[in-house]
DNA sequence: CTGTTAGCGCATTCAC
DNA sequence: GTGAATGCGCTAACAG
């Protein structure tokens, strides 16, 4: 009962009456065929006997893990769901997936994760959002381990080769723009400083947009962390000209937004509009239905993986054309961005 | 570059010029003791060469892993905060937590999960809301690896021993309760089935409410999948003695309704009743804000990680005194919840 | 095609 | 206290 000695290779060798490295050949296919015989009795014999291959002893032979570190700052909403899709793409190609979150930024727990990834000797690491610096992250590229980040934009090229990055700051961009057509007269971007780099480049954006179609239009930036959401809108709804038009961090905060206007009685469409990101669940839901941009979490995931398995096979080799990789989030129009009055088109009908 | 031989404890042996059997025993503590200089000097050797202990040589050598596998549906929500949590634990004790998301339910894919897990050679294996039959999770426990279920409340006793419950029945049943006091005629929980037992557990709690405290009151179950909130809002009015209560599977759902009783111009308060389960983030900023029930994640955690470590060390001693361990959610009113009209207190304005 | 053998990196007796 | 030797389960050359 506590712990029934495991089948190995060698019961399943006496069984089918071959040799272990027979065994070993057909129960891993990559090596030298078997007469249909061989295979036949060994495949048998394993599954009579319940064998299963030991993970660790095949890892430490081959020196080789086939198993991919994950680090992410948490595991809820957009990381979670990124997580989900990369195990699974991981999957697709052999590979294991270790997830782990360092609790939201956390520099100790991220160096201890990354302690146990390296223990692991996992064959390379995909990184998101890290709170430790660029020096740490190097030192760990040289160690050996390839390294992909996603949404890396800031870090030094020598790290940040091949990068997977989402366009948050074009997305930015293009939603002052959509803002600024539908007829707003102020904007404001709500931001998440804690995000850290995933909040600096919507900033980045955001301004961008400004510069770009702003005309010198009037515009605010606020942090959602500790904000007063009624005193927020009433502030931005007194002392500015309407109609408000706001860069919501993420679909999470849109809500705050959004349920602060309803308690107010500020008109959604009309008075103010809001466009976040993520196109979560509560974008989807919430009332007024919240325009959002969605994120192709299978190409990204895609990506990532694939760059990370070409870092894996090309020893250093010339991958040098593509450096960064730029994974475009497409615009989902709803309620809360709609032109200034009533204008209720097919799509935000349905959208809500 | 590409795979610098990783030191191992013969470097580190050499380095510090003792034995390997030296090495390992000052690294790794448990072990003999040794002379304060032998273990400076291993000490630094394995510091200056950059020392990391292999961990599937470890694990090969002493035949135990120190990882445990975690199994659940997804990882939004509910589960994902589960898994992070019981990350931390796992990892306070020494231990490896390996994350797995079925893809909601897909018994192909947790099939496939286990597998993985089994040929790792984890400890023991936590569970939640298994897709698969009682025989192949049976099939697991016999082969030695211990499991541990969380919310596995209809499961034959030999494989639910110790089982991590939550008290989704008695909250349920009390949100029953709760709303009837509140002054609610027509009652209705609205389901997931797709969620199999947790939403069972759910169902039954709510019946059994409506059979201890509804007197004969009229109450429904519809489900939400593919549910047209706008319709079964209507319905719900017209078609039944107001005010009307009704019981959200989670919290997902709740938004969901309450968007819809905005949309329609239901007066949430007074007209209708919600209580919703997680006490998500949605349930705080939703607006009106709504009443939850909150989920103790971190004692739950480390009543399943405890569960499982005595089950790896107590060879099948005597645990037998506990059987499940139920872990009890506590209310969180906020304004879906108010009695008649305008009751607002204080613990309600706070809520929201 | 199949069997023999030599490690992979570490933990663990058991002598010294 | 410390070190030499053995084995964990498997893979990867080689030999046959």
């Amino acid at each position: 009962m506590s712990k029934p000695k495991q089948v190995t290779i060698v019961d399943v060798a006496e069984e089918a009456g071959v040799s272990i490295a027979t065994v070993s050949n057909v129960l891993n296919r990559g090596g030298i065929r078997s007469s249909k015989e061989t295979i036949r009795k060994v495949e048998q014999a394993a599954e009579r006997l319940g064998y299963r291959r030991n993970t660790m002893a095949a890892g430490l032979s081959r020196n080789k893990t086939y198993e991919i570190g994950l680090i992410v700052p948490g595991l809820n909403g957009y990381y979670g769901q990124l997580a989900e899709h990369l195990q699974v793409e991981a999957h697709n190609r052999g590979y294991h997936l270790s997830v782990f979150s360092s609790g939201g930024f956390d520099p100790e727990i991220e160096r201890r994760n990354l302690e146990v990834l390296q223990q692991r000797r996992v064959d390379g690491l995909i990184c998101h959002g890290l709170a430790m610096g660029f020096e740490s992250t190097r030192s760990i590229v040289n160690s050996g381990t390839p390294l992909v980040l996603i949404n890396g934009w800031d870090w030094p090229e020598d790290i940040a080769i091949g990068a997977v990055n989402l366009g948050f700051a074009s997305a930015c961009e293009q939603s002052v723009k959509l803002l600024l057509e539908r007829g707003c007269r102020t904007l404001c971007y709500v931001s998440s400083k804690r995000s850290k780099a995933i909040d600096e480049q919507r900033h980045i954006g955001f301004i961008r947009g400004m510069e770009r179609y702003g005309n010198g239009i009037n515009y605010e930036v606020a942090d959602a962390k500790d904000l007063d959401v009624d005193v927020f809108l009433r502030k931005m709804r007194e002392g500015h000209p309407a109609p408000i038009g706001i860069v919501a961090f993420d679909d999470h905060v849109a809500l705050r937004l959004i349920c602060g206007t309803l308690r107010l009685g500020i008109e959604l469409p009309e008075e103010m509009k809001i466009v976040g990101i993520n196109n979560d669940y509560i974008a989807e839901h919430s009332y007024p239905g919240l325009t959002s941009w969605d994120i192709p979490y299978t190409f990204q995931a895609q990506m990532a993986i694939d760059k990370l398995l070409s870092k894996l096979s090309n020893q250093q080799a010339a991958e040098q054309d593509e450096r960064e990789i730029n994974v475009p989030l497409t615009l989902i129009e709803r309620h809360t961005t709609n032109a200034l009055k009533g204008g209720v088109n097919e799509h935000v009908a349905k959208g809500n």
